[in-house]
DNA sequence: CATAGATCCTGTATGC
DNA sequence: TGCATACAGGATCTAT
């Protein structure tokens, strides 16, 4: 499932492959792949066609693509994306086959490989969106204003985010996944990074201490620049970089996905829980859980 | 305001 | 073999 690495990579993908080229048409073939678009398929056609695209920009889980006319430097709309848990942006031969899940295809001026967004559970989309100012000088699009800086921003306050968290009373994992606190961190990454901190997810949020908070913020650093160092994770070929290949971090994987499997600190059974419609993965043993947690399944 | 929970969606796996 | 159900989970919406 998509987590900032995986989107990291796409990322990078896009800038390598459609970053400077001129959009000639847009074709969508599932309306659910544009619900946030206002005025629909026309506006996003109107917004697109004969536009270039620009360097491709992440925060968290949302991409985006500043999008300039001939003869104008300054963007003031984007094409953004968000892959949900199962969206896929691959660049293809303008020949090759349509795949079963296939939502939209961007076609370029230059007559070389189209962009397709593929995406199975359809909780993911594209839209063009209005730029609006940050709070650096720099520009944003109006979807991602709200969303937190990532833990792999160069410019993420460390210390504030420690102060936030610290003020929250709530489980640390919720505020983990708070993309509103700090982006990026989804059900996968966040059970890493605390399976790597030592530290329960049921923990109430307010009751650790700043070196705890420290120490969870500098692992959800760390497992994820580990993943993105080995092209992310997949579990199912749901994720794949925009050339249809997986990464291999799933074999890296501690806690996720681990539920019966020894511990490879401890050697204790890894334990699962369902958790906000999810699961959540840990230790027993390294990560003590808070005082009147209940205990799942015995 | 803060927090918790439901909802969307479909392919795959599992149980009876 | 077929049918029903559980599961995967990010963002957003509603409820408290």
């Amino acid at each position: 499932m998509p987590e900032l690495p995986e989107v990291e990579v796409v990322r990078a993908g896009l800038q390598r492959w459609v970053s400077g080229r001129e959009i000639r048409a847009v074709d969508v073939l599932h309306p659910r792949a544009i619900r946030r678009q206002e005025g629909g398929v026309a506006e996003l056609a109107a917004g697109l066609r004969g536009q270039t695209l620009r360097c491709a920009s992440r925060r968290g889980k949302y991409l985006w693509l500043p999008l300039v006319e001939p003869g104008i430097r300054e963007p003031e709309s984007a094409l953004i994306a968000h892959l949900g848990m199962s969206g896929q942006l691959l660049v293809e031969d303008p020949g090759a086959p349509d795949e079963a899940h296939l939502r939209v295809r961007f076609t370029f001026a230059d007559g070389g490989t189209e962009l397709r967004f593929v995406d199975q559970r359809t909780f993911g989309g594209v839209r063009v969106t209005a730029l609006v100012p940050d709070d650096r000088g720099g520009r944003l699009p109006v979807e991602v204003a709200h969303i937190a800086r990532d833990p792999l921003d160069p410019e993420f306050e460390e210390d504030a985010v420690v102060r936030r968290i610290r003020s929250k009373d709530s489980e640390i994992k919720r505020v983990l996944l708070d993309q509103t606190v700090a982006s990026g961190v989804g059900n996968i990454y966040a059970d890493e990074a605390l399976w790597r901190a030592g530290i329960h997810g049921r923990r109430i949020a307010r009751r650790l201490t700043a070196a705890q908070v420290r120490l969870l913020l500098a692992e959800v650093r760390t497992v994820m620049e580990q993943a993105l160092s080995q092209g992310g994770t997949s579990f199912d070929a749901l994720y794949v970089n925009v050339n249809g290949q997986s990464g291999y971090f799933d074999r890296s994987l501690e806690a996720y996905g681990r539920e019966g499997e020894p511990c490879r600190r401890c050697g204790a059974v890894i334990r699962r829980e369902a958790f906000m419609n999810r699961s959540s993965f840990w230790c027993p043993v390294c990560q003590r859980a808070p005082r009147g947690s209940t205990p799942s399944r015995g």
